[in-house]
DNA sequence: GTGAAAGCGCTAACAA
DNA sequence: TTGTTAGCGCTTTCAC
């Protein structure tokens, strides 16, 4: 911690304090050599002005905390370093928070955020739980909060994320023009915002097309990797789907090595696509059929979106959605036979 | 932000602020009763205490930074939420800062935590340029700085990483047993600490086998994936190596590209293992051979170490470094014909 | 253009 | 066990 204070530089200058702070805001007026006099001699010592107090004076962090729900794919850490990225081009500082998709952190993280740490919240939803009151504290305390790529359905913010419905409708269209007459869901989880639009996008593509939903074919999953594949595995036997379409990456993953494990061939037995912002799908075995979301872009909106809301607060009553365009990529994993 | 403060809570419940202070820290003395009492008030105004207030107090930000040159690779995703997870279980928050491989960058985020934004410092080096002044300021400011991964030599700290010289040595003596003769390494850069290291290995391996080394073979990268690429190219077809190790990821992947543009066949033309944390590594094609870094422990060490520091410093007169042990896989991108 | 002084919200000696 | 009080280091009126 800086031992040094303004006022100690005060005195070896010869100056008050006060001149001292006012070299280090833009705005006061001050002789510009004092000015210059005084920065030098910072910079000899080493000096900068105390975080705590001027927070405290001025009420206000210049920080901001991204809160996500995993760490496991691409998908997140391209989204972290747009919001880094144009976080410290306004001055900000960034923390960050991960809560392993359990609700209870989420709250725990958001309650110990509610102090005046942060100016403003990025989240990407748990998912978990019914009860998100946890973020009515933050709303309370005037903190702004963007929600990206996962939210509440029960909370009126910004919300910024792909055009998943329409991406989904398209992955699924892809796979019955490729074929395809029993084509599988596998939803991250049937409460997140993703889970659910994801799958209208599915349903609307089998409807537009004749086909009937068949619930059987929709495979709910939990937090556990291992378990996911024993329900994808059973799935594949029993309901001998042709086509799958996973609302992310890692299941489409798992089902890869569990139709290998079975002796599926893929695209010839099984076809796949899924949602993935996996920059080597194209080297995969075989290339990945993915529908691939802005990530980095997300990133940036979403952060861009709440600077605006901390520069002038607008009071949203309901939810103001913002979506970004995502890519299909079409490769061997759900080529036509 | 908070707009109660402790004051109208002390005069809702006609206390004085230091009773209700004391309420907030577990040390002091205090009636049960009386706490409990001020702890509901507290959760039924949604209030908690300014922190700014606590940190000037107590000139401690219970903050550290996490400051990584990219956000290319699962190594840092890994490391990040193993820091972040010992953070959180300690009560500490995390600031993330990515220099984008800039010394500069590097520099400016390390000056903006030196007012006391953070008590400690995880960083992994962006690797550029020959003044690494900015890192003294931490020093004199008393905050402790652990580096991961990546380091500078001109720099007394604690530096926690894989074994990499061992590792190096294996994966290239791997090569050399699978039938190599003209083994390349692509360096990530010259300057950084695991360009080094990995290049000794892989060095040693050569002479332990008796083979010279051909500075031909050893190609230095840069910053920039299409100079790399075509820097890749030029090598396969001017020095025809058999084997290459990469020093990172992203330039193997290159290197498959490029092999597959020019109809080399991996392995069959060339054999390919490079440092990778990458877990679909058996679903590429070839699947890939690699040295896989604890990336996950890595984060958890270092930030342990971190915590060890803020608890009890100890001055480090010259470089102290924890070698953590890397696993080879072994796969099909090597094989024997 | 510069200085004096009050106070941001909290903590921690010390007193009661 | 609780209250009083003096700051933590800085910013910002208000004088000069």
């Amino acid at each position: 911690m800086s031992q040094i204070t303004i006022v100690d530089l005060a005195e070896t200058l010869g100056l008050s304090k006060s001149t001292v702070s006012r070299a280090f805001r833009d705005s006061s007026d001050i002789n510009p050599k004092t000015k210059e006099r005084i920065l030098a001699k910072a910079e000899e010592l080493g000096f900068s002005p105390n975080l705590y107090a001027s927070s405290l004076k001025g009420n206000k962090s210049y920080t901001i905390a991204i809160i996500i729900p995993e760490f496991g794919n691409k998908f997140f850490s391209q989204a972290i370093k747009g919001i880094e990225l144009i976080a410290r081009s306004k001055g900000y500082h960034t923390l960050i928070y991960v809560t392993d998709s359990n609700v209870q952190n989420e709250a725990s993280i958001v309650r110990s955020l509610a102090n005046g740490r942060v100016d403003g919240v990025l989240i990407s939803a748990s998912g978990e739980g019914r009860d998100h009151s946890h973020l009515q504290l933050l709303v309370d305390h005037h903190i702004p909060i963007v929600f990206f790529d996962r939210t509440y359905d029960d909370f009126n913010s910004h919300f910024v994320t792909g055009n998943d419905f329409e991406s989904s409708r398209r992955a699924t269209e892809h796979l019955i023009e490729n074929g395809c007459k029993r084509i599988a869901y596998l939803v991250i989880n049937q409460n997140v915002s993703i889970g659910k639009v994801r799958m209208d996008g599915y349903k609307k593509a089998l409807s537009d097309h004749g086909i009937a939903t068949d619930e059987r074919l929709v495979l709910d999953t939990e937090n556990d990797a291992d378990v996911n594949r024993d329900a994808i595995r059973k799935l594949l036997l029993e309901q001998k789907p042709d086509g799958i379409f996973a609302s992310v990456e890692r299941l489409a993953i798992s089902t890869m090595r569990v139709a290998s494990e079975e002796g599926m061939r893929i695209p010839e037995d099984l076809k796949l696509i899924c949602f993935s912002c996996l920059d080597i799908t194209d080297l995969l075995q075989p290339s990945l059929s993915v529908v691939k979301q802005p990530a980095f872009e997300m990133g940036k909106h979403a952060a861009n979106f709440l600077f605006q809301q901390l520069a002038k607060p607008i009071e949203l009553t309901n939810q103001l959605t913002t979506l970004l365009e995502s890519s299909l990529i079409f490769q061997n994993s759900s080529k036509k036979n």
